[in-house]
DNA sequence: GGTACGATTTGACCCAGGTCAACGAGGTGC
DNA sequence: GCACCTCGTTGACCTGGGTCAAATCGTACC
């Protein structure tokens, strides 16, 4: 839980440093237990997140429990879209986590205020439903398998880009979180690792796997992936 | 063919005179005729479009030719977001289709001076997001029959707010459409669909459906469910 | 150490939906 | 009319992944 990370939706030399302090003003650092929720879908938005340190996971719930994980957030990353007056998804912890909260009022003024931030939150959002129409791609015509592998592939360059890569990958997710994400089974899930490593192209580790060379399937050559929100 | 058909992103009370003035300035009217394809993924985004007239399947296809339907553009719809450098889906027409164009250059340069635009652009996104994430749920989570009940439902709640729903409700797509857009095979919706009519939920009819009355399944009620891109 | 409890793996079986193939209903061109 | 073609439907069969249940592992707490 060290230094405070701001989302990276508001950083990079686009940003004015001057709006950045500003924004910094705004910024309050939260602290969730493992398994905590830090927003419910339907919850009124009248703030917004940054996710600092830790994983969080974002999903919508069907009222006979089934349960759509949408993205697993790292730290940089966004929760849901400023000026939005409702959560569309739940957001909880996995492990201990960090969140900067934005004040939604004084986020809101912020923000209709600057041109600039605006233009990035629009950019902002086509990338995620860029990302998202990459996740229907997977969920409507992966098999088992490629969907383990793809999801495998991303989870480690995201880790990768924030140099969070060890030499082996931690999963810090349960099986049941990775199950729906990718529209499968737990037990499902754990077959196809369990596949996977009979073929050497992972290792199994507790709370991680070793990559030791993934095969390029069909879907995973398709652009991006890099499911983050 | 009559009318030209303004995107409704760019119409409603909060969208300044002046500028929709400026708009239809910069759009040309274009026609395309069945199967046409408007633009294809991976395409320089050098013009945005706004659909005025017919029908359009937004999609994307893997290397080896399995294909997602994204969502099905109807009049009104605006394709794609702006302000992207490359198209991140394919489009094309299924039908006789009309739609207006507006040039990148200029359409970007007017974007970026407006903050009124830029605000429309932003929930217009979010609510893109929010859409596909409902169907990210479906293709996640619902069985064949809860996929395609909640397609005729909310294809027919979209007809139904642009006035276009006489008694029996028009399927201009192909059943093939209706399986890449949810994740099925062609003969799973032709046999769902005689199932559900069995069931006297529907009638079929030659290019289109009646509905007589469909139940409420779990997904079903899961909020909006309005695809359009 | 030992016990308890949740997470994960593994096995045996089943079924929704996929696959393959035949058939039928409209169109269209000649 | 007839040949042809595409789209949709239907049937028979198969299989990938779901379901249910029983180990096994890991970790935390006595």
């Amino acid at each position: 839980m060290r230094r405070a990370f701001f989302p990276t939706l508001f950083c990079g030399e686009a940003c004015d440093p001057l709006e950045l302090r500003e924004l910094r003003r705004l910024a309050t650092q939260l602290y969730f237990g493992a398994g905590k929720t830090i927003f419910a879908e339907g919850d009124l938005a009248d703030s917004a997140f940054g996710l600092s340190q830790g994983v969080i996971r974002l999903y919508k719930l069907l009222p006979d429990g089934r349960r759509q994980v949408l993205a697993f957030a790292l730290p940089g990353d966004f929760l849901g879209m400023p000026l939005a007056d409702r959560h569309s998804f739940s957001a909880d912890a996995i492990g201990e986590v960090a969140v900067c909260r934005f004040s939604g009022a004084d986020l809101t003024k912020f923000i209709r205020s600057s041109p600039n931030i605006m233009l990035r939150l629009i950019e902002f959002a086509t990338r995620k439903l860029d990302m998202a129409q990459d996740q229907l791609l997977l969920l409507g015509n992966g098999s088992a398998e490629e969907k383990v592998a793809i999801f495998l592939v991303s989870w480690c360059n995201r880790l990768g880009r924030l140099s969070m890569l060890s030499e082996t990958v931690p999963l810090p997710m349960r099986r049941q979180d990775i199950a729906d994400f990718l529209g499968l089974k737990l037990e499902t899930v754990s077959r196809t690792l369990a596949k996977l490593e009979q073929k050497k192209v992972i290792r199994l580790v507790p709370n991680g796997v070793l990559l030791t060379g993934l095969a390029q399937t069909p879907l995973v050559t398709s652009r991006s992936h890099q499911p983050q929100i």
